[in-house]
Order: C-alpha cells, then structure tokens, then sequence
RNA sequence: AGAGAGGUGGCCGAGUGGUCGAAGGCGCACGCCUGGAAAGUGUGUAUACACCAAAAGUGUAUCGAGGGUUCGAAUCCCUUCCUCUCUGCCA
C-alpha cells in the first residue's frame, strides 16, 4: 500500500510510473487525493467538537462536585448536541477512511525505475543466462515420465488421496525432495540467514500485511471454520512476524529463512503447461526475506539475487535471471527478478524463483517501521525471494540429469540424499 | 472441550465512573556528582491522526479488539480474541 502523503505530493510520477503496468491510475490518484482532503477536513471538524465536548464534561463534573446541579444539567444539554454532531462527523469521517482504505488496497505498488514497460512476459528482459543446455539422447523423457518409470513421484496416488495437483513422492524421490529443502536451507542459514519454523495456516490480518488480501483472495485455500487461510508461501507468515513492529535501527537487517509447503488454488489452471511437476497446488518451498533499511534495500537485493545464483550453480542447472517488465511485476514489488531452470526434458524454461523489493508497500500495510538515529520512525523495506521453489527444480534435475543407467545427483546433493543416482 | 482467573506504557505493577496517557518501580537516554565507576541525584522516556510552511505548540484517539451505557469509561454492560490454572482429550 502506498502512503497517501507520498501520493499526496508525488501524483504524477505516480501515475507516470503507473503506466509501466499498463494502466491508467489517473482517476484512482485524484480520487485518493480529494478523499484524502474529505478525510482530513472531516478528522479536524470532528475533533475540535470533542474539544468542545471534552472540556464541557470537566466543567460538568467540577459543577457536581461543589453542588451546582441546576448549572450542571444546563451545560448537559449543550453536550447533546455536540455528541449528536460528533456521532454524524464521526460516521462520515469512518466511511471516508474505509472508502480511502479500499482504493488504497486497489493501488499496485511503483515499478522500479529500472522496470522495463510491458505488455506480456515476452517484454521481461534477461539479465543473464549461465550453464550449459544438456543435450540429451533421443530417447529422454519428461519428468513425469521418469517419476513414473523410476517410482519416486506418484501423481494419480496423489489424486487419489486429494486431487489433482497434490502428488506422493516416494522412496529416492522423498528423499530427494527431503535434501533439497536441507540443502536450500543450509545455504541460506550459511549466508546469515536465521531459519524460522513459523504456522502454515494465517488469519486475515496476516494475509493483508503481505498483500494476498484483498486482491488475491482467490489463490488461497481458505477454512471457514475457523477463519483461516493455508498459506500460498512463507512469505506470507515469515514478513508478519514483523507486523505492528517498531525496529531499532541498529537491528536492522534482518535476514530470515523459512522452509514450508505452500498451497495454491491455483483455479482455472488446466492443460499441458500444468503437466507433472509443473504447477501444483501443494509444493514445498524454502523462502528468504531480508527487513532493510531503505538506504541499504537494493543493494540486499542484489545481494540475494547473487546468493539464489550461487545455489542454482552449485546444482549445475542451466538458468537465467529475467527482469521482469512492468505487466509481469507482483501487485505488491518495485523490481522483481525471476529466476528460470531450463528443463531439458519439455525443452522450456521453468521458473524456479522470485526475488523482489516491495521496498514500504508491504510494511506500510504491516506498519513495520524502524527508528532512524535521530528518532524518527519510518516504513523499513522488505524483500523476498524463493530459495528455492522444489517441484521445477526437481523437475529440471530429474529431467537434465537422466542417463542410460538412471538419474544422476548432483555432488553437492549426494551427502544429504546418501545416494548418487536414482536407478 | 468444560469450570474458574486474567489481559494496563519497553518490562513489572497500581488504579472500580470525572483531577488518568495513566501512581510507583525497573529499564533506557541525557545531565549532575566522581580521578573513573558504582551508589546517589535531576530531567526526559508510547503510537497514530489532525491543525501549523515548519519547528515549537495545540487538539483528538488509543489501557487486548469491537460495540454499548453515561455529560464523562482503564473502571459498568455485551460480543470477540488471547493467556493462565484445574478437569477432559491427544501426537
């Protein structure tokens, strides 16, 4: 969410910036100012009534007090009327809020003055690409294929359990899943990230913090019973243990791993691009998310775009880093960098990660601030980024790696798998 | 899940209708004291919003959250969330 100060005095590099999604913001930024005035006009009508009516109560009670009842039910009168007048400001002055509040949530956040304008995501632009393309034998097959041939993901096990779209690994293939996450995870805690085991379920409030309400609640699975959303990636709980946080400046940054499934609803998605391990709707997934300073925010993301780098590497998986252009950018991110493994087996690209800056858009939502050293608070930024996505990692691994005498692991993989090839 | 108790500032804790944004203590910051430190001592120490060009200042709101009673609510009533104790259940 943008701060309405800022949009205040910065309309039309707002609306400017805007037009890299594609959209025209224009009318949403003059009605986010003229409610904002409505607003502020109202908030100071309203409170010089309760001035009123504040100082009137005192003057009451301090009637009573040396016995003037007759005095004291004259000034009752009075205060009457300012109340009904404060109860109507008041309501007025809530609806304006709540309408101001709405459009609010309805504004994406600026694209990075580095986002390229776009119309699809042919316009994201590579940023590099690394590793060699496998050439593999005629007879290769796609990863759906080898799970079945090798008997390590079970698709229609997983239909049968649940649905579509919720497989069963089993035996190497569990155990492979089972060393990624250690792996992914070690590299993270390595590089000074600290691990978090947070709730895979999230209530409302939290599911606003990140932004996935109002405007994707669709993609989450929801429980009625008891008001509660499965998360759709760590993001989601990790950044809301920030939430209502007023962080020293010294503490600052903080670096936090997290490995959970995620649950995508994923509605409407069908057809050959959702084959296998392409799109699920339970996947596990290990997360980084960096607090930063504001000064310091593009910097930690490079700094995490180098890091998901060095793991791809260390797997030895063809990949490049895309930037994404201004259509193809999250809701909520200034600059998103999306990592893709090409999966040999299907011949395409797979993306395996997502690294953004939501620079305040989240935290403002989250109220997640810092003081500065003279004490001031402000909006810290906060990042994210996959590290990594499992299923399209396993999907290029098995796919890439397939020999005639079985699946090769990747070396760094080996002393968490306790084998090097699934045959 | 049932019965009971409770949620107050960074922390502890007082406060049962007006003088309470809230005693007292701890912590923290700055100063005094000291050769230095401790002790002692003085001052300050929440957040949001609005007014103001801005600072200073002023106002409003906030005592888990939401609503109500009242001229006036931390205090009374209702709803809800959470915590603790006992009982039950359970990996």
């Amino acid at each position: 969410m943008l701060e309405v100060n800022f949009i205040r005095e910065n309309k039309d590099f707002i609306v400017d910036s805007l037009s890299k999604r594609n959209m025209n913001s224009s009318l949403m930024i003059e009605s986010v100012i003229d409610l904002d005035v409505r607003k502020r006009k109202l908030q100071t009508e309203l409170d010089k009534i309760l001035h009123q009516s504040n100082l009137i109560s005192k003057e009451i009670g301090d009637l009573f007090k040396i016995g003037l009842q007759k005095e004291a039910i004259v000034l009752k009168e009075k205060t009457i009327k300012l109340k009904e007048a404060s109860k109507e400001l008041n309501e007025e002055l809530i609806s304006t809020k709540d309408e101001l509040q709405q459009l609010l949530y309805k504004i994406p956040n600026i694209p990075h003055k580095s986002v390229p304008k776009g119309k699809s995501e042919e316009d994201n632009v590579e940023v590099l690409s690394e590793g060699e393309i496998p050439k593999l034998p005629v007879n290769s097959l796609p990863h759906w294929e080898l799970a079945k041939k090798y008997d390590i993901i079970d698709f229609e096990l997983g239909n049968k359990i649940t649905g579509a779209g919720f497989p069963v690994y089993k035996g190497k293939g569990a155990k492979l899943q089972r060393a990624l996450i250690s792996f992914f995870l070690d590299m993270n805690t390595n590089a000074g990230y600290d691990e978090v085991q947070v709730p895979h379920l999230i209530n409302e409030k939290s599911a606003f913090g990140t932004g996935q309400l109002p405007d994707k609640e669709g993609m989450m699975y929801y429980i009625k019973e008891d008001d509660l959303y499965l998360i759709p990636t760590a993001e989601v709980p990790v950044t809301n243990i920030y939430r209502d946080e007023i962080i020293l400046e010294s503490q600052l940054p903080k670096l936090l791993t997290s490995y959970t499934p995620c649950f995508r609803r994923e509605a409407g998605s069908y057809g050959a691009h959702v084959r296998g391990l392409n799109r699920l709707h339970q996947f596990d997934k290990v997360e980084i998310l960096r607090v930063e300073h504001p000064d310091n925010s593009y910097t930690a993301l490079d700094g995490m775009v180098e890091h998901v780098k060095s793991i791809i590497k260390k797997l030895n998986l063809p990949f490049r880093i895309l930037k994404l252009c201004g259509s193809d950018l999250g809701f909520t991110s200034c600059l998103t960098y999306d990592f893709e493994l090409f999966s040999a087996g299907q011949n395409k690209w797979l993306e395996v990660s997502s690294v953004s800056n939501f620079e305040s858009f989240q935290a403002n939502r989250l109220k997640l601030r810092f003081k500065d050293s003279s004490g001031k608070t402000k909006l810290a930024h906060t990042l994210n980024g996959s590290s990594l996505a499992l299923p399209r990692v396993l999907a290029t691994l098995l796919e890439n790696n397939q020999t005639d005498k079985g699946i090769v692991i990747p070396k760094v993989l080996v002393p968490y798998t306790g084998f090097s090839v699934i045959d």
